[in-house]
DNA sequence: CGATAACATGTTATCGATAACATAATAGCA
DNA sequence: TGCTATTATGTTATCGATAACATGTTATCG
């Protein structure tokens, strides 16, 4: 219980007259460059120590123009994906000695944008990392609004657009991937639970699955796939509904893990042994997913290090930038990695 | 690709001399108090429209000796628990007017902890949110470095303490509710996969567990628990090993829903049926838990929320501290609730 | 030994905004 | 009509730091 007032912040003048220099040499001592001489420094240096001073900031900020401060855009942080996004982000970003100042999004109004937009300039973010997902047109806004956004801007799991900088999943692959594995498998009559077609990624699943099927001749057409919302629980209805559609199926690739689960759970309960009569193969590789009953096989995309690569990607814009150097932008793609377990053997 | 040089930050002064008036009547406008006239007012607001001018949070800040940002330090990102707790934090701090400046913890060493302030105060923070959880006495560094900090601070998920502002699940409570359930439904051979015991909520979870056991005259030994380390895997050893030292158990509660999944698949392959032979109650309700085969009953904790009310508790305080008043520090509890399911009937 | 370079430190301007104070014009009222 | 209150706007100081410039002192070297 402290009624005592709360501690007032120590400034480089106070160390400065405690110590009796000016401040530009406490300036000097704290960052270390130019000259000063040994004893002043360890003087100035025992009274930032005794004092407990900490440069703000936020002047230091204000005076360089440079906030070395990351704007991060995220989505969905309910969900496991952009979780470990952004804990790739907040990883590496700290080891590159960045802060990250957070913005959520709830929905996708245009005005919304500007503002999450703005409000990270304002903080003079020195790079903004937009890490919400591409759904439908909602990335429609970047064309017009990108140019003049004062500093560089990178876009994880967009769709790659020529001059603008982005690092993805390549979805198509791992898609093709799992096809693939399946028809290895001796599998023909291979359905798909995608995940909502607006999503840029949910349709690159798609599309992997719909071209690897025709390029091996065999029909990928409507009736042998049905659309899930990511979650579990529709995963169930869009099961339900393709055992409708398409009775025959003997294996199926679905979207994501979470709604695998629900695959699993349902094929079980109807008596659908598994990998017997149905094969099934996931995709993302939550930590779960080895421990469904069968484990399940699944495309692992290492969203750690997609956020990891996103901030290296970043921060070498912004020291470009500020040597006034020119790159050109770049879309970076991270190849994932099929995992075989017990639902496909 | 755009090699025109990135656009100049539009400030105050540029407004001023577009407007023809003094940057304090353009600060004047912005803010909405004191006299401006209709005349002034508009042709003000027509080259803030036209600019693009936004003004510096940062320079407002220095000057107004307050951010309206808040610090957060959460650690475990990757798990889905931390990140529903951020979910809830940034949800309700953007409805505040309140942006977020993220700091994951990768260990807890202390100077680590050190530096971790420091910068959030080096920002100007108005408040800190502890979300870290409380491992060992990693808590410990508090009682000496809180009273010199000169904002307010919040821990989530700790244990309470007096003179200090927590909220947090009441682990203890969830525990006795699920095990009061399973004695409900004549269980008595009741084991527990507990935890890691130097967690503070693992080691509530398992009190609940023990204590409520006790007080129905149950034994409720050491032989009849065992620890994992949240994790699927962890579980599923933790699992094998109490079939070992406590075969005959009837009923397991599991410290979360991650390690009761692998009892539910290793359950399944040793063909221990559920629940007839074996009911099983989780900790968490993870959305994914519904749908677990059998779909599993498990204690729910609303992290969401938990966040939520951390953000409106630490306005509070810091708006009290603001007008100079005070507010006695308080520990509050969320309660969990109990979601029955397949796993227990 | 004097000139030049290297070292050491201080002074003033600056970043972009608001606070505090000052001033001028108009309005209302006794 | 003259005085005070209200309205409208400008000027200067300030937040906490660094940049740019200035200046004085001590080495170094031909």
């Amino acid at each position: 219980m402290n009624l005592s007032n709360p501690p007032k912040r120590v400034t480089i003048k106070d160390v400065a007259q405690a110590a009796g220099v000016s401040t530009q040499t406490v300036s000097r001592v704290i960052n270390k460059f130019s000259y000063v001489s040994e004893t002043t420094r360890q003087r100035v240096e025992g009274v930032v120590e005794e004092l407990g001073y900490r440069p703000s900031t936020l002047a230091r900020s204000l005076i360089q123009q440079r906030s070395y401060t990351l704007g991060v855009v995220t989505y969905g942080l309910k969900y496991i994906g952009p979780s470990r996004t952004l804990n790739g982000i907040a990883d590496q970003s700290d080891q590159l000695g960045y802060m990250l100042v957070m913005q959520e999004l709830d929905n996708f109004g245009m005005n919304r944008i500007e503002d999450v937009i703005d409000s990270l300039l304002a903080r003079q973010v020195d790079g903004i990392l937009w890490a919400a997902p591409e759904i439908g047109d909602n990335h429609a806004w970047l064309e017009e609004r990108l140019q003049n956004i004062s500093v560089p801007v990178l876009f994880l799991a967009m769709q790659p657009r020529p001059g603008i900088s982005s690092v993805a999943t390549n979805n198509y692959q791992g898609a093709v991937m799992a096809t693939e594995h399946l028809l290895a498998n001796g599998k023909r009559r291979i359905g798909h639970i995608s995940g909502p077609q607006s999503w840029w990624e949910a349709s690159e699943r798609k599309r992997g699955w719909r071209e690897t099927l025709q390029k091996a001749g065999i029909d990928a057409s409507e009736e042998r796939c049905a659309e899930g919302n990511w979650s579990s629980s529709s995963g169930e209805q869009a099961f339900l509904q393709l055992l409708e559609s398409f009775p025959y199926l003997d294996s199926v690739f679905v979207a994501n893990d979470q709604m695998a689960l629900s695959v699993l759970r349902e094929a079980h309960r109807q008596g659908i042994s598994i990998p017997g009569q149905l094969a099934v193969v996931g995709f993302d590789n939550i930590p779960e997913s080895e421990h469904f009953y069968p484990s399940l096989t699944t495309i692992s995309q290492d969203l750690q290090r997609l956020g990891e690569e996103a901030v290296q990607s970043i921060v070498q814009m912004i020291q470009a930038r500020q040597n006034n150097q020119f790159i050109a932008a770049q879309s970076r793609f991270i190849q994932p990695t099929l995992v075989i377990r017990e639902s496909s053997k």
